[in-house]
DNA sequence: GTGTTTGCAAACTTTTTGCATGAGC
DNA sequence: GCTCATGCAAAAAGTTTGCAAACAC
């Protein structure tokens, strides 16, 4: 059991806060919704999830933006219509992504299985032949849930 | 260099005939346009590449989807908007993608980092503890381009 | 009270669908 | 000549923007 992984419910005042802006019921609600998600969601999936009343989902677009400004939140894949959003690594630890190329069904592995000493090594390659600067990698496996592979 | 490996342009016509469809005009300036492009692209920039006479960009949609469904073209990335296809990797190699977190480029990584052993255990892993049948892998590094950096 | 945020309406972008005309085989 | 494919128009789906009213601080 890990006690030590962040809480973006706690983080979420002190960030909004620095800037001047506001803790708003539309907000909280959006968060609440996301921290309860455990695959990348769109924004209609965290708006259904919200129970009435809800916020206008426009207000949900722009809190969706805000928090991926802040650095809550981070677009991921996005391979069946619209666009999925999922919490950062640091609420939800490092992890990757199974999707299924019959329905589009995404699922969380946790952990992963990249060893560090390929990653730095990767990461050092791309920054000198490419000038390119790697902050971060996402292993994605498609493939056929047990469902679609029936 | 290769000359192993497979041409798009070749693929095509055997693989509409068996189903009884066509080799028109727009499907083969869809796919010269595909088989010019080293990154993944979308339908907007597909249609724009070709020259005039254009083929209505319903027509180019219309491709896209049909060159996926025959195994020449798969879905990847569309984290800026609109969605993404590439040729698949009988065509164009194994590879992977830098994807900038500032302006959205992606650019190709040619071959992977990932030793088949790895990759052997991980396919067993998911398929025996998810149900999950494995049949292609896709790393993505995430970033800063050369120029988004300054 | 001040300035940010919301809801509503409307615009815009991307993708899909219906149908009559045109073109491969 | 028989179908399949295309173009055009229009609908549908997803996302963004403008502005007056409402709310957080």
């Amino acid at each position: 059991m890990r006690t030590h992984r962040a809480s973006p419910r706690t983080a979420l005042p002190h960030l909004l806060a620095r800037e001047g802006l506001r803790l708003t019921r539309p907000r909280r609600a959006v968060l609440d919704a996301l921290a309860e998600s455990r695959e990348p969601v769109t924004v209609v999936e965290i708006h259904a999830r919200i129970d009435p009343p809800r916020p206008n989902i426009v207000s949900v677009y722009r809190t969706m933006h805000l928090l991926t400004r802040l650095g809550l939140l981070r677009v991921t894949d996005s391979t069946h219509g619209s666009q999925r959003y999922e919490l950062t690594e640091q609420f939800t630890g490092h992890h990757h992504h199974l999707i299924c190329r019959g329905c589009g069904r995404i699922e969380d592995l946790e952990g992963c299985v990249l060893a560090d000493e390929v990653l730095t090594r990767l990461t050092r390659f791309v920054r000198q032949s490419r000038r390119f600067q790697v902050t971060e990698h996402e292993l994605r496996l498609f493939g056929r849930c047990q469902r679609c592979a029936a």
